[in-house]
DNA sequence: TAGCGCGCTATGAAATCCGTAGCAACGATT
DNA sequence: AATCGTTGCTACGGATTTCATAGCGCGCTA
């Protein structure tokens, strides 16, 4: 089992653990901000819900992003679920531009590339 | 070898495709943040300085995102090396802030929870 | 006590990623 | 012309991660 990245300490992809490569480590591991993301626009929600909403997620994956994202404290478990914490909130919020990047990316793909 | 993510297609982790999820799916593939994030710092490299600026990473990993990274339209390749699209550029700009979020979670991890 | 939905674990196969070695092409040097 | 160094990558085998599916133990309700 992967460990945790911590920034300041050695993660995948840097000795130094400079933060962001930290953040890249998490962020970057299958369904991590997809995770983020459903929980950030669905507000508070159960584990099945989660899993249905992420439509093709298997449980295993999805009980262990939620705990590295708990560990990581972007993630927490309230009386209603499972909810981002603020701090998971501001990464969430840094995630929304890409959103509209990526439908722009969308728009530039079916014009030079319609299927 | 997995397929290329494209929005509007089916892509790991939605059947249909939106946009966000099929760049989530792009950018969640191991170092393709971190591929982009070099790039875009050092402005244009050589495959082998890149792979040295990443530390870690595999020449067979490396080539594989840089190639996934050229077909999604975020990368292309000039005569001094490896350089980020505009479209690459602003996926980047959008990541910049991440950087500053994951310093700040660093503060709070080396608050609460001092090694 | 039977049925339900819940959070999650177990398992085994498939996909992905890894480090290392090394090849073919190129330009510069001797 | 032979050698050298650099570059972009590919081959390979093993380690890790992700996957789909099945199902367990719990608390609640009827």
């Amino acid at each position: 089992m992967a460990k945790l990245p911590k920034p300041g300490q050695p993660v995948r992809g840097s000795r130094s653990g400079a933060p962001i490569m930290a953040l890249f480590d998490l962020l970057g591991r299958r369904w991590a901000m997809g995770v983020l993301w459903t929980l950030s626009e669905g507000g508070a929600m159960t584990f099945r819900e989660l899993q249905d909403r992420c439509e093709t997620i298997s449980p295993s994956v999805l009980n262990q992003r939620l705990g590295e994202l708990k560990q990581a404290g972007f993630v927490t478990r309230s009386a209603r679920g499972y909810v981002p914490t603020p701090l998971g909130e501001r990464i969430y919020r840094h995630l929304v531009p890409l959103g509209d990047a990526a439908r722009d990316w969308s728009d530039i793909l079916d014009q030079s590339d319609p299927v």
